[in-house]
RNA sequence: UCCGGGGUAGCUCAAUCGGCAGAGCGGCGGACUGUUAAUCCGUAGGUUGUGGGUUCGAGUCCCACCCCCGGAGCCA
């Protein structure tokens, strides 16, 4: 008898068939009426599967009163219909095989909910709760959504370099990747001389493959990066990594409103199929981490974004009679309790804020006509705040020059990027989501640290 | 990095003015039961984050450091 996923053997129905399943167990209770009942769990689905176990099996005594909580088994049975609440089926075991026991005086992990903070010690273990496990099949089935929507709409899927010696314009502080002694390094006249580094020169872990995106995006239309980025902040928030997973589109032929758009109905896909394929996942966040959060995606994948420009956003906020810490003037950024003013309050659903001043924004984003705003978007969701942030890329060569020089970038260092506004060049968008970000939105985890299976954050890297 | 809160049993937390370091859960032993994060009785379990200081006496007060959580900045 092959083994058989306990999701798949929790939706039969031909009861008295036998059944194999191979899991972990959560909980065992014994009656001394003469029998156990096993709840075991394999993570294909929210739901374990519970097992009897009679006392007349022959290993009773020996292995099966020694399975405790976190103990390996596999386990042959009788699909039976449940008589007890809370379960249709059961199996009534013929065949218990011990596989791997867990000692229960050192065994972490208790039967009762435990804090995500002690949890996070123990990130080799805590997959096997309901919480983590739930994360991991949501953040999954996002994954997967992710590249069937680009792929549904011929988006091609770019691997994107790890390692850069391009900064993106600084998107953040970087980790330097070298193979240099860092005890004795060799050096020349400006201090240590990365001439004689692996790459002939200074290289980065990426923090954006947007640059490399735009390459291919003026040569195959459309294409998306997905993979891992790298940020050297120092930040230690809920809502930070420093290795994060990030989804980056970009289009050609495309401007400031197909850009929006495209991350409007990218981010209600991935609410809709989050609501259509993790149900029960979705259900134990709805009663045990955020209460209507059921509701919540639901309203967001029904309802359109509310789309403004960033001086709209700044005259509601000046209206608004709020007192806010940072005082709202145009011409400064909008700050984390404006971003969360105006979608958590003003709209109460996601909110696309285009349109923001050159000064504050990156060189690469398309000077509007205005002359002092580029047209940039950030999508902030209510929760999280902003899960995207994105552009129409100045596709004019002396325009894109005269951005660099303000921003007092060395345009040699750029050459390859100005070439592609030398050789063809066409209007392009495209925006970078941060997976972790998505993956708090449809959930309702708090911290950014349990929804990735290890973490990296400042201090942090063990496991 | 800044501001605030915190670090006591495996977990969640108590400990009054500086005066014997406790409870619940979990573990272990037992009882009971088609059980459901079972219930009942009993029991073991501690370098109070680290180092120093004040004191007859420090979990508690002082100094330094480490770590965690929340908020802010940076951003995704």
């Amino acid at each position: 008898m092959s083994r058989q996923l306990i999701k798949y053997v929790l939706e039969r129905e031909d009861y008295g068939a036998e059944v194999t399943v191979a899991g972990w167990v959560r909980t065992r209770r014994d009656s001394k009426g003469g029998f156990s009942f096993i709840e075991l769990y394999d993570g294909s689905g929210f739901s374990g599967i519970q097992i009897i176990a009679d006392g007349d099996l022959p290993n009773y005594e020996s292995d099966v009163l020694r399975l405790t909580i976190g103990s390996a088994a596999r386990i042959t049975g009788v699909l039976t219909e449940s008589p007890g609440k809370g379960q249709r089926v059961e199996i009534k075991a013929t065949e218990v095989e011990a596989i791997g026991f867990a000692d229960p005086e050192r065994y972490p992990l208790q039967k009762k909910r435990m804090s995500f903070e002690a949890l996070r010690d123990i990130a080799h273990l805590r997959a096997r709760t309901n919480a983590l496990g739930a994360v991991a099949r949501v953040r999954n089935a996002l994954s997967y959504a992710t590249h069937r929507f680009y792929q549904d709409r011929d988006f091609l899927y770019l691997h994107a370099p790890i390692i850069t010696a391009s900064d993106a314009e600084g998107a953040g502080e970087m980790f330097r990747v070298s193979t240099l002694n860092p005890e004795a390094p060799p050096r020349n006249d400006e201090g240590i001389d990365y001439g004689q580094d692996f790459f002939g020169r200074p290289t980065f872990l990426t923090v954006s493959g947007q640059l490399n995106a735009e390459t291919y995006a003026l040569a195959l239309d459309r294409v998306y990066t997905f993979g891992p980025t790298f940020r050297a902040e120092n930040s230690n928030t809920r809502r930070h990594l420093a290795e994060f997973w990030m989804i980056e589109p970009e289009m050609a032929f495309a401007d400031l409103n197909d850009n929006a758009d495209l991350a409007e109905d990218y981010v209600q896909y991935l609410v809709r199929y989050v609501l259509d394929h993790c149900g029960d996942d979705l259900e134990f966040f709805n009663k045990w981490v955020e209460e209507g959060i059921i509701d919540q995606l639901t309203a967001v994948a029904d309802s359109e974004f509310e789309r403004i420009t960033y001086t709209k956003a700044v005259e509601l906020l000046e209206e608004s009679g709020e007192s806010f810490e940072y005082p709202v003037r145009w011409g400064a950024d909008l700050q984390s309790e404006h971003e969360r003013y105006l979608t958590e309050k003003v709209f109460n659903r996601p909110v696309t804020v285009t349109d923001f001043p050159f000064d504050f924004k990156a060189f690469y984003m398309r000077r509007n006509d205005d002359g002092k705003t580029v047209a940039a978007m950030d999508v902030l969701v209510p929760g999280v705040g902003e899960i995207i942030g994105g552009s129409q890329r100045e596709e004019r060569l002396d325009v894109l020059a005269d951005s660099m020089r303000i921003k007092g970038m060395d345009e040699d260092h750029y050459w390859w990027y100005l070439d592609l506004r030398r050789f063809g060049s066409v209007p392009h968008a495209g925006f970078g989501l941060g997976l972790e970000r998505v993956v708090q939105f449809c959930t309702g985890m708090q911290n950014i640290r349990d929804v990735i299976p290890f973490p990296r954050t400042p201090r942090n890297a063990e496991y």
